[in-house]
DNA sequence: AATGCATACAACCGCACGATC
DNA sequence: TGATCGTGCGGTTGTATGCAT
């Protein structure tokens, strides 16, 4: 490690420390902290009295000092909860230490880097690319290259269309729960049976981390089974269903993300303050049509499935015990 | 015992962003 | 509107430590 004082100030100038902190300035700035808590980092440096950077002050603190800080060894489910969190936010180190509860993201970075990249590649490439689908070093989630990757109002409609052309509503819920299921791959669950003998007691056999996620599916007697996902308390995705001629109704989405989603073929209504659906049949729209545009999402569509994941990853990540 | 290498991890650096002036 | 400051984030570096030879 580094010299503690190989950057030491002289006592005539007003340099800052640098390097490996001391047991004093630990102390320092730990009492400093316990006594007067958080603010302006610069103020805890000079109030403490220390010859450190607010900056330095700060991560310190947050990385090593903070008394609600776990440390020691990271347990396999941390572990698994890591790799899998990777797989769908990438390198954002914050992100995925706000899910683990007494990590740093600088922890869990170090961790990455240091063992969990090895061991992945040092396995198979088969299993080490379905263990974790974004075990490159890019710092990009999948969604963002160009790939699947997160739950996006547009797969939803996807696979809520798909499924609802199925033949039955037993079928329909069973065909929604495994599209959804699939798209779910890298995520904790808890289950993955789909015993579902008609649609109530299907429902009542959904998967929960479905549930969990805020998924959830309904029959309609006029449309048959749609789907819907609760985004907080407010916003839900109403998906109707593809009609039984192939057709589509018109799906609308409710929630409270300023803009209009439009494109030819397909339009995402945005109304603020009301979970009012409007169906409109629009015949004689191909679902490649609708979908197959790679243009669809634009810059509004992607913060749109930037915000569905954060809460997805929250309603996740609050279930994974 | 000495040396070299790999690993873990603390800490720095540069950049971005928002708030304030 | 631009400058400055504070803060947060991700990438990278540097060094202590453990292990093999």
């Amino acid at each position: 490690m580094r010299n503690p004082d190989h950057n030491a100030n002289n006592s005539n100038k007003k340099k800052l420390r640098k390097g490996l902190w001391s047991p004093e300035e630990d102390e320092k700035l730990m009492n400093y902290m316990l006594m007067n808590g958080q603010g302006c980092w610069s103020d805890v440096a000079r109030n403490a009295g220390l010859q450190r950077c607010g900056k330095s002050c700060r991560l310190r603190w947050i990385n090593y000092l903070r008394p609600d800080l776990k440390r020691g060894a990271f347990s396999s489910q941390e572990e698994d909860l890591i790799i899998q969190l990777h797989s769908i936010l990438g390198n954002r180190w914050s992100q995925i230490a706000a899910r683990l509860p007494g990590r740093t993201d600088n922890e869990i970075k170090n961790f990455w880097n240091s063992t969990i990249k090895k061991r992945l590649r040092n396995s198979s490439p088969s299993s080490a690319s379905s263990f974790s689908p974004n075990n490159s070093d890019s710092s990009e989630p999948r969604e963002a290259m160009g790939g699947f990757t997160s739950i996006s109002d547009h797969d939803i409609m996807t696979m809520c269309m798909d499924s609802s052309s199925s033949s039955t509503p037993v079928q329909a819920v069973s065909s929604l729960c495994n599209r959804f299921d699939q798209q779910f791959d890298p995520l904790p669950r808890l289950e993955n049976v789909y015993d579902m003998t008609d649609f109530a007691t299907g429902y009542n056999h959904m998967p929960p981390y479905l549930t969990q996620v805020g998924f959830d599916v309904g029959f309609n007697g006029n449309h048959g089974i749609y789907g819907t996902v609760q985004m907080g308390e407010e916003d839900e995705i109403y998906v109707p269903p593809l009609l039984e001629s192939g057709s589509l109704e018109e799906h609308t989405v409710t929630n409270n993300i300023s803009g209009t989603h439009t494109n030819d073929n397909n339009k995402h209504k945005n109304n603020n303050n009301t979970n009012t659906t409007n169906t409109t049949n629009n015949n004689n729209i191909e679902e490649d049509n609708i979908f197959g545009n790679e243009n669809y999402w634009d810059t509004e569509n992607l913060r749109m499935v930037e915000w569905h994941l954060e809460d997805l990853m929250g309603n996740i990540s609050s279930s994974f015990s």
